[in-house]
DNA sequence: GAATAGCTTCGTCTCTCGCCGAAATGTGAC
DNA sequence: GTCACATTTCGGCGAGAGACGAAGCTATTC
């Protein structure tokens, strides 16, 4: 017998300025090794490892141990969600640096969001499935299921998309600081995303979550626009 | 210019045992007064007057002065948003007494869910709107748009349902501790909720976010089910 | 089988948070 | 004007959180 959720255990896991750069670099996706994590959050091993305890004690993290490393990821994308979430509410940090302003440039041009991409990039993508029908217009927050029939195209057939079954919702309009349109999360944003990856359009950075457009990939992403507004 | 979000600000402002029971409370929807928000979290008027400082300077609340009284609700959708994504990864609070129990049972029945209806009523209402065409069948976090052609019926003349403009999504699938399957939030929901309440199918509850189908609503919902099902 | 690297545990310090009761403030009622 | 009530401010207490460095554990490397 359970009554309400008691809210106030994952917010304060997620309340002290520290953890909330560890999280918030683990938004990115990937799995991360405690001791990048202690850099990312700027504290000692020792202080990163207390918190890194407190996570997983709150359900937040999950880990894979791998020879000597400890690798961190996000529990589940219902975390990743109330991070998102928690994004919308919470004030921006300013910027002090050059060094900041620079990252904070690449993070805006590319970068990963838990799963799939946003940033200018993510946007151009949306373009992209919208125009070519694999996902219906969306407003932020709002989601929708695959379309029937579902459309063949040279999009779809470069990136390999395809309609699944699942609890996840097939494509939603994920917001987040950088504009104020919707991106495309969601079974369709983890698809293209990681085929993205796969064929070398994209490069992930190694310490953070930026990505760049490779070379192909921008070839590619060109001729693939091209072609789709030719069909409309 | 700025930053990345730095959510640790609204976390720590939720990450308080008192707090979260103070903002689970104003989740029904409603103002309160500072006074009834110390007995809902259990702490004396002073300790509730700093959470409640606490609150506003985080921007999670807002303030109307009304004489001596000072009505705290909830600052937008988008923190009703947060606290939902929070208690999807949040551990239940464990029943203890007789008297939690009952609330427990209260709620799970009925309730209001920052702007609409949840619980078994919600789930109820749910059937109704799919099965009456004015919202699809959603998975929990999907959204979706009016339909078109607007469906016209009992149930849209009875609760003046109609398609309306905004950012907000049409009808979104909100899950909450209380089932496995999703009740209906958005726009439909806050209209039914609040037509339902305006014309005293319901009535709520002064102290808690319970909320009780009068005969009156008991009576005209279960023509409505009959007519809708007969339609089928 | 040392030596090294990654991470955690331990000991300790400091500082802030959350709590209350008492007093102060402000508003409405008579 | 005075009384009653709602709320905030103040003072003080106790507990716990977060920080670090040093030491310990374990797995890879040579």
């Amino acid at each position: 017998m359970s009554g309400e959720p008691d809210i106030a255990v994952p917010a304060r896991a997620l309340g002290d300025p520290a953890r909330g750069r560890i999280v918030t670099a683990l938004l990115g996706g990937r799995s991360i090794p405690a001791g990048d994590l202690a850099r990312a959050a700027g504290v000692s091993a020792s202080t990163a490892s207390e918190h890194l305890r407190v996570l997983l004690a709150a359900g937040l993290v999950a880990v894979d141990h791998r020879g000597r490393h400890r690798f961190f990821r996000l529990a589940s994308s219902e975390v990743a969600g109330a991070i998102e979430a928690l994004q919308e509410i919470a004030p921006r940090t300013e910027i002090r640096s050059l060094r900041q302003h620079h990252v904070s440039e690449e993070l805006r041009s590319a970068r990963t969001c838990y799963d799939h991409l946003a940033g200018d990039l993510g946007l151009r993508m949306a373009d992209l499935l919208v125009s070519s029908g694999v996902v219906s217009e969306l407003k932020i927050g709002e989601s929708s299921s695959a379309p029937e029939p579902f459309p063949a195209g040279q999009l779809v057939h470069a990136l390999r998309i395809r309609p699944t079954q699942g609890r996840r919702p097939w494509a939603r309009g994920c917001l987040d600081w950088t504009g104020r349109r919707a991106h495309v999360a969601g079974q369709v944003g983890a698809q293209i995303f990681s085929a993205m990856d796969a064929q070398g359009w994209v490069a992930r950075r190694a310490d953070s979550r930026a990505v760049r457009l490779t070379g192909r990939g921008a070839a590619l992403l060109s001729e693939l626009e091209q072609v789709t507004n030719e069909l409309v």
